[in-house]
RNA sequence: GGCGCUUUCGUCUAGCGGCUAGGACACAUGCCUCUCACGCAUGGAACACGGGUUCGAUUCCCGUAGGCGCUACCA
């Protein structure tokens, strides 16, 4: 059994978008197989007909495809243990039931579905097992000819696995170690439907594991109570000598509040939890994805990788080979892990300051056009493309090597938009930097500042230097603040020289008028405190923009 | 209800009988500075509880409590 060929699976069920859990499942198996020179199988487990989801096996594929998560062999991979759809495995799970009958394993039940529900009504706890069959109708009860002839007839069925109660047994857990439970509380599981003529996932399961030479089964922890099931399916078959390692990984739990990460989680808290983008076939909703959101795909595979698992050291931020290599599965964590999305945030940015600057470009792009920001002739474009290299540089700290605290492509827009846009507004009630900054002679020392600024001829930041420092020395105003309040609307940006020798003479000047006209106090209570004006609503002003400069014109010079 | 798994800072976790219980995210403060960010420094913050075992328990065992999962002709 050591000597095999580590071989293990991810199978999810074509029922919708891949779970971001089962992302971390999938990277799991990954790792180990290819820790240990094996092959991962990518297996469709859809034996349940009325949950069939169209498009979700495409989406599955796509997402590992953009996840960088290849498999060896599977649906739409090849390999030579097919079909991997188990729906296209009909003939062999039926003649792999016909075995367990055979040997006595298993029996045929005729009990309809709402024969049992009926059952669970009137007994409590109800459970199809050793101590009830004898009550039921089936194959244990019936005359071998009365079997016959109902199947004959063609009446509806069911293959169950027949338990013997009173045993103890033992999964060889790899996370867990051995975890015992007796036989007695197993029911005896369906593991046939005639109405699809499909096996339920425990047969389907098991004989597919077999005949593909699975050695390891890595999944979730909702496993664990019907791994025993499986362990007897492998006795009943004969395979329990090459039955493979179970390990039982923990659940991803929300990230507040109680119960495992669900779809309702992420849309409630803003992240998502799914790969992709998922268009519902059914219901038209749109599900976010890790992809559209922003995230890189190696952020996200690091971030999962680490949520329930560790390498044993400090190291957080690691490539996949490097997790290949220091993957362990006993170093797995037994307890479900809280999602954070507020750190998977901070991988993405850790990755996304790594790229280079060209990967910036596209990404850059999308968000200008997302805020309006769009070149209609050559020459506004190629003002765009100068200013978006620029921006690309201040972002990366105007050459300092700093990178700015930037987790998504998005988060350029906020941190910015005073290249491309004039402020509008002041928001000096919720803006401590204005109010710290914007006396009541500011206008006036800005307007001194303005008769400077319009004479001077050399706009380079030291053509400008040359005239303000001097100037500032001589009058002892030090505008700085003051004059980024009025160039950019707050207290970001870059050093105030190179901000105005970037937007040129005349936006400047123009940002300038704009500020100073709207003053009185850049417009809010300190001013004025005495003309009781109503605080909360002036506090905020937004004069109309002066001509030219109007919200979300591209400010060309 | 039954069965199983699980329990270290707010969160992810290190720890595998003796440690000032370590790191990361988040948070706070300071430094830097014409602002923000970056960076650096500092700080607050945890062994669920009760019994054992032991010279000694965060660590091993048993309970209790909490959390999670399963309990379908779903996976």
């Amino acid at each position: 059994m050591t000597d095999r060929k580590v071989r293990v699976r991810f199978a999810p069920s074509p029922t919708g978008p891949l779970h971001i859990g089962g992302v971390r499942t999938a990277l799991y198996n990954y790792l180990f197989a290819k820790q240990h020179g094996g092959d991962l199988i990518f297996r469709i487990e859809d034996t349940d007909s009325t949950r069939f989801v169209p498009g979700a096996e495409e989406y599955i594929i796509e997402s590992f495809k953009w996840l960088g998560i290849p498999f060896d062999e599977g649906v739409g991979f090849g390999g030579n243990y097919g079909p991997y759809r188990q729906s296209e495995r009909k003939d062999i799970y039926r003649k792999y039931v016909q075995v367990l009958l055979d040997g006595g394993k298993a029996y045929y039940a005729f009990d309809t579905p709402e024969e049992l529900n009926k059952k669970r009504e009137e007994v409590e706890n109800f459970q199809y097992d050793a101590s009830t069959r004898g009550m039921m109708r089936n194959s244990l009860t019936m005359p071998k000819e009365e079997v016959e002839r109902r199947i004959a007839e063609g009446e509806q069925y069911v293959v169950r696995f027949k338990i013997e109660p009173g045993r103890d047994i033992v999964v060889d857990d790899l996370i867990r170690g051995e975890v015992k439970i007796n036989s007695s509380i197993l029911d005896d599981k369906v593991l046939y439907k005639s109405a699809d003529q499909l096996p339920t996932y425990h047969l389907a399961n098991i004989v597919d594991d077999h005949l593909m030479e699975v050695t390891h089964v890595i999944r979730g922890e909702e496993w664990l109570p019907s791994a025993p099931l499986h362990v007897l399916l492998y006795e009943a078959f004969g395979w329990a000598d090459t039955m493979p390692r179970f390990a039982h990984l923990p659940l991803l739990l929300k990230p507040v509040g109680n119960g495992k990460l669900s779809k309702r989680d992420g849309d409630k808290l803003g992240f998502p939890v799914f790969p992709l983008e998922w268009h519902d076939p059914k219901s038209g909703q749109i599900s976010s994805g890790y992809r559209e959101k922003g995230y890189l795909p190696e952020a996200v595979v690091n971030f999962l990788a680490l949520l329930g698992w560790n390498p044993g050291n400090d190291q957080e931020l690691m490539t996949l080979d490097e997790m290949v290599k220091l993957f362990d599965l006993s170093k797995c964590s037994k307890n479900g892990a809280k999602f954070d999305y507020v750190k998977a945030a901070w991988f993405n940015h850790q990755y996304l300051i790594q790229r280079p600057d060209t990967d910036w470009c596209p990404a850059f792009d999308k968000v200008l056009k997302e805020n309006g920001i769009e070149a209609t002739t050559e020459q506004e474009a190629e003002v765009v493309r100068m200013m978006k290299l620029k921006v690309i540089e201040y972002t990366d700290g105007l050459g300092n090597k700093k990178k700015r605290n930037i987790s998504f492509p998005s988060d350029l827009w906020p941190l910015t938009k005073f290249f491309f846009v004039a402020p509008t507004e002041f928001d000096k009630e919720g803006d401590k930097f204005i109010r710290k900054n914007w006396k009541e002679n500011t206008a006036d020392e800005l307007q001194q500042m303005m008769t400077v600024l319009e004479g001077i001829d050399d706009w380079s930041v030291e053509g400008q230097k040359a005239i303000i420092d001097p100037w500032t020395e001589e009058t002892g105003i030090k505008p700085w603040n003051a004059w980024r309040v009025a160039l950019v609307g707050t207290g970001q940006g870059p050093d105030m020289y190179e901000l105005s020798a970037f937007l040129g003479k005349e936006e400047v000047l123009k940002r300038m008028r704009f500020a100073i006209e709207a003053d009185p106090s850049l417009t809010s209570p300190r001013g004025g405190v005495e003309s009781s004006n109503n605080e909360k609503q002036t506090n905020k002003v937004s004069a109309s923009p002066l001509g030219e400069t109007g919200e979300g014109s591209v400010c060309t010079r």
